[in-house]
DNA sequence: ACAACGCATGTAACCGGTTACATTTAGCGA
DNA sequence: TCGCTAAATGTAACCGGTTACATGCGTTGT
């Protein structure tokens, strides 16, 4: 492969001015210009980037860590992500980390390691150590489930208050057994799902039943799993709120292999509005959430970070509640 | 950030010695090891790996180009790529192409321009340009959707006796009017499952008729929209074969809208058996393939490959065929 | 006692660009 | 024509590792 070398000797001029010609051309006279551009072409010469990357000590990639790539709302937000780095000049590196804390910090390694410039971090975990930056630098930012006490920029949603307001929805149902299918018990993004539908029972003076709160991991199986259990205690539920569409799909497969039917004899909504939501049948109730806007918005941010700017800024973006078929009227 | 030099300072060595006793550590003397060690840690010493990759002109990178990261049968494809890359020491750049080839060859230029070191293409078009590499040196891999002509290793499904085996069991139903949603018209993809469908239609003495054939893109709106022609056509097919589960979920969907049952009225199938596959309602029956096979494998190609294996391979994967519920005799 | 060898370590070139600084050339006015 | 300035171009240091080769020293064999 050729080098700047050979095209600086094909033209018969310096390195400098070749590689002037290709990043500052208008600072070449026209005659050289030519010249070198010619060689260029003889030659099938490209730059070697690594060895520019390596000069500017700046890689121009990101590490994005995501729980699972096969969760279509992470999907979405990876597009997003990717998108916006495009445009401004960066590569993803993407890195499934099926949760896995250690996994996460050997990805981090890369940023210390300097073979990307920063990283966008999908889940509630620093995966770097405590000393590796000094205080306001971390160059990280935290969409989706976002910590609480990291000093990097975060990007989520209003939780509790989305998660209120579809409690309040299947209220007006007028629901008063309403079960829930959580996410993973230490999760904040969870955490805040159950605050939010709490104060809707609270302020609507319904009485808390821990017994109808069931976990979950956020994928099918353990909707289905979920709402089984739920539906065997002594009073089951007659709306379930998931934390996530993935589950109430397993949900509404569970309510129907019972022989019931959604939502007649028991309502059912999710969270995300993932393509499949309006597919299923009954199409799904959800909580539209902005995925690409998420990814466009994380990328943006730490690139602006990356450049210098300091502050940490806590976005929150717009969620819409999608009423399709899959709650009614109670009884 | 601490460098080799200052290491070499700190433990009163040469900056060979701390290269060498961080590579091959069983050549330097156990005391200059330790002093070295320590230095190592007292300076906080993360070896610079632009700097390694440079020096190695290697990068460890592998391109992934992905029509769209969406579809969660690729994004299954894409976790047994990284899961294979990453216990090679390589990590993997995610590319969202939507298609377009012009993004295509620029993230191709990510080889060319040594950001990384090969490709792996999960459809078919080769973005590289004809000459940019000599004969049979192209460093790159292409599964899933695969080109017939290019001179790199594969990895797919038998395509065409899937879809044959899948045609055939609808046959066995007694289904005559079996009809089909494509994919893309130029994909050979495409024109593998259909030769597979024609095979067993004419080997069951069925005569093909084209009015029975639609085209779809892959996505749920697709196959509604599909399966609505296909339905309003004069005589309308009992059973509808889709390429994808994506679109197969679609096609059910506008059946039960037209007040229709599946599969009493029309029987459906899919392809691929993604996740959603087993919750949809009914489930679908479909050909199973092993997606973090398919991507595990080529990773493992494309290294090998990299590492100067010469032959151009073009590995079949098996499949499997999944009867549920979606499908059933006829009438 | 000396040559020959091998182990441990040091020195410095090298990968391929970028760019500060030095040098040459061109243009222009006096 | 000379001198000055600005524009164009060249020279070489530099980024941070790796490694071929050189060096130095201790051990072994004769």
């Amino acid at each position: 492969m050729s080098n700047i070398r050979r095209v600086a000797e094909l033209a018969g001029v310096s390195v400098a001015t070749v590689s002037r010609t290709l990043r500052s051309p208008n600072i070449v006279s026209p005659n050289t210009r030519a010249k070198v551009l010619e060689a260029v072409r003889d030659a099938g010469y490209k730059p070697n980037l690594m060895a520019v990357k390596f000069r500017a000590q700046r890689t121009h990639n990101l590490v994005v860590l995501v729980p699972t790539i096969a969760n279509t709302f992470f999907a979405r937000v990876i597009s997003g992500i990717q998108a916006a780095a495009q445009e401004r000049g960066y590569s993803v590196l993407l890195c499934n980390t099926l949760g896995d804390e250690s996994a996460e910090r050997a990805y981090a390694r890369m940023v210390t390691s300097r073979q990307a410039d920063g990283l966008i971090q999908l889940r509630a975990f620093n995966p770097f150590p405590a000393d590796a930056f000094s205080a306001g630098t971390l160059p990280m930012v935290n969409v989706c489930e976002v910590l609480d006490d990291v000093a990097c920029p975060t990007i989520k949603l209003d939780n509790r208050l989305a998660a209120r307001t579809l409690t309040e929805h299947l209220i007006e149902l007028g629901h008063r057994r309403i079960a829930m299918i959580k996410g993973p018990r230490r999760s904040p993004l969870t955490r805040d799902r159950l605050l939010g539908y709490q104060d809707a029972l609270k302020s609507a003076g319904i009485e808390l039943d821990d017994s109808l709160l069931s976990p979950g991991d956020f994928t099918p199986q353990a909707g289905f799993d979920a709402a089984d259990a739920l539906m065997q205690c002594r009073r089951p539920p007659t709306a379930i709120f998931c934390e996530n569409d993935e589950m109430a799909l397993g949900a509404v497969k569970l309510i129907k292999r019972l022989g019931l039917k959604v939502p007649e004899d028991v309502s059912i909504a999710g969270f995300d509005d993932i393509a499949f939501a309006s597919y299923s049948d009954p199409p799904l109730t959800t909580i539209a959430q902005p995925a690409e806007t998420f990814g466009r918005q994380a990328a943006i941010t730490l690139i602006e970070r990356l450049d210098g700017k300091q502050d940490v800024t806590h976005t929150i973006l717009p969620y819409e509640l999608v009423i399709r078929g899959s709650t009614s009227k109670v009884r």
